[in-house]
DNA sequence: AGATCAAAAGTTATCGATAACAATGTCCGA
DNA sequence: TCGGACATTGTTATCGATAACTTTTGATCT
């Protein structure tokens, strides 16, 4: 396979007779030219199946990067995935191209991503969670570029945010579990060391159980990714060792799903034995027999608005530094 | 936020003592240099906080260029996550990185996709499907770039193909279907209209039913995006036009799950009074009461293997054109 | 008609790296 | 001690676009 077409800039200021400084002028659309070069530019550099070189463009001017770098926890993760097309669908309508990396939960991995990708020149950055290795902060510093944090809501960001605090997130699950009268309440987590969103939310549960009086009876965290099995086992282990529990608070809806499996496979009824409630907003969730208590977070809707934030600053137009979005809490028939 | 750290191989070299030439080659780690200056030019370059400018590398060799673009369907399917992570895990530890696209199922948006991501003069890019327009094959020809296309297997592809047959799933899971004693079956199905692969399973099945002598009854395809509530309604309408189905075959597992919540629903048993088969091999549709019968991708498997082929190609070991990757079928208890 | 000014087009320098080739220097055997 | 082989280093040109500045053209107005 050869490259056939190479036609350059000066190829077709030669095919028209201008200046390749003219050529570029019609193609970027900016003004500077008459109708007639434009038409007769254009029509050569189709003629010739241009194709612009953004590598040299980038290279020359600053401004002229469209990439813009996306980084996520995991790209297996239902959630992410809807963020992922938010941002994808708000960039490629504005003329950005994204480029992804994923960290696995792993700062330093992030950091690892963010090195190869700062040799790009990106546009932008967007990371997922607010927290980050110190190289990592320098390193965006430095590259002077602006900077979305996402998903985790921090109100003193690098440059900016866009998200929603986890810590909240469970508080009002713990204030909404002691109004319907639980009072023994437990707790399934999964994760890496580093999930310190997870933790923000078991946190503010905790914290909301204890203001009411009726403190978190137990909790078990596994070193796993959380997903439907995890859930499943996770369950089981923490009513083995706390048998008389009355409402399970699980790190997302995929372990939900298993703990209620995991239910329906004792015989413990569900909400009436025990409560299960989850956490995300899984499209899943919601064609279960039972609707699935949890909260609703609008994923798609966070990346479209750090997108669109993060080109407002390219673009020097006015942007909040802090975006908070509002989760949604639904009651369903599990909790 | 400005830029601080610019240091280029330029200042590099002044700082050392050496030529421009000589820190690229320290920098790249090839030879031609003592260990003298070695250690004195990266002392050097950690010390002025050196961040490499790939624009400028991959613009001046077309060689040096270490971007990969990648298409697929859909952000938000599960399934497509599991292949891009099989791809970012391993073109990053080949040193890649991963700019991504997502075409919605059309073919003129993954045109229009390739057009951005060629002026980036990728050193290779990977595309999901093997129909493209005549204008994307026609670009990738001019760009010379290694190409790979996943998920739907082809022989004859513009470059590398790795993937499965759709058109063999839907035979292997009417066969099995019919030798189950399964007689009057149906098909529910929802995409855009370009949706060849999912059309391409239901071709094979019906075929394996025809030639088994108990042609498809009916099918169902909604024009809709293939998740939970079209496989509820999909089949709520089936049923209604074809009561006395005895199988039912989806697009997906997510629209085999909802037609499983619609039985639970009606009162309708499953398997006995009607069986509901799946496809792709979903996460969450292994703890449900019943394990559902599907035919298991190995997603992530054919992103890794993908990326490899494409890393092989360019640095000209010798690839296989074609990967034909085994799926499985999956008896299950639904089916 | 000449002055004025804006639009249209051209010129030159530059971004930061790499390729290809040239120029040293060093060591060793004949 | 000479010369070749090889390792080390330097020089020059180049990739394709854009920025900033200059020149030309043409229209308008007094």
């Amino acid at each position: 396979m050869e490259r056939k077409s190479k036609a350059t800039l000066e190829d077709i200021a030669r095919a028209t007779g201008v200046s390749k400084m003219t050529v570029s002028r019609v193609l970027r659309g900016g003004s500077g030219f008459s109708g007639e070069t434009r038409d007769r530019v254009i029509a050569a550099a189709d003629r010739m199946a241009y194709v612009p070189n953004r590598l040299a463009a980038a290279f020359s001017s600053v401004e002229a990067s469209t990439l813009v770098g996306m980084c996520v926890p995991r790209l297996t993760s239902g959630l992410f995935g809807h963020v992922l097309d938010g941002v994808d669908r708000a960039l490629t309508r504005l003329g950005y191209q994204v480029m992804i990396g994923c960290n696995n939960h792993e700062l330093a991995e992030e950091e690892a991503w963010l090195r190869q990708v700062v040799t790009w020149r990106p546009a932008g950055v967007i990371l997922s969670g607010r927290s980050h290795t110190a190289g990592a902060v320098e390193l965006l510093q430095n590259a002077g570029t602006p900077v979305v944090e996402i998903w985790d809501l921090t109100t003193s960001p690098i440059d900016m945010s866009v998200g929603f605090s986890h810590f909240d997130c469970g508080i009002e699950i713990g204030q909404f579990l002691i109004r319907k009268g639980r009072r023994r309440a437990g707790y399934v987590g999964a994760s890496s060391r580093a999930d310190v969103m997870g933790q923000a939310r078991m946190e503010g549960f905790a914290t909301a159980l204890s203001r009411a009086g009726f403190p978190l009876i137990d909790s078990e965290v596994l070193l796993d990714s959380p997903g439907f099995y995890a859930g499943y086992y996770g369950l089981e282990t923490l009513l083995t060792r706390c048998p008389d529990l009355d409402v399970v608070y699980f790190h997302n809806d995929e372990m939900a799903i298993g703990g209620l499996a995991f239910c329906q496979q004792r015989g413990i009824r569900v909400p009436e034995d025990l409560g299960i409630v989850g956490w995300g907003g899984m499209e899943a969730a919601s064609v279960l027999p039972r609707r699935l208590t949890t909260t609703i977070v609008p994923t798609t809707l966070i990346g479209k608005l750090a997108a669109e934030a993060l080109v407002a600053r390219l673009k020097g137009e006015p942007v909040q530094d802090v975006t908070v979005i509002a989760t949604r809490l639904v009651a369903g028939e599990t909790g």
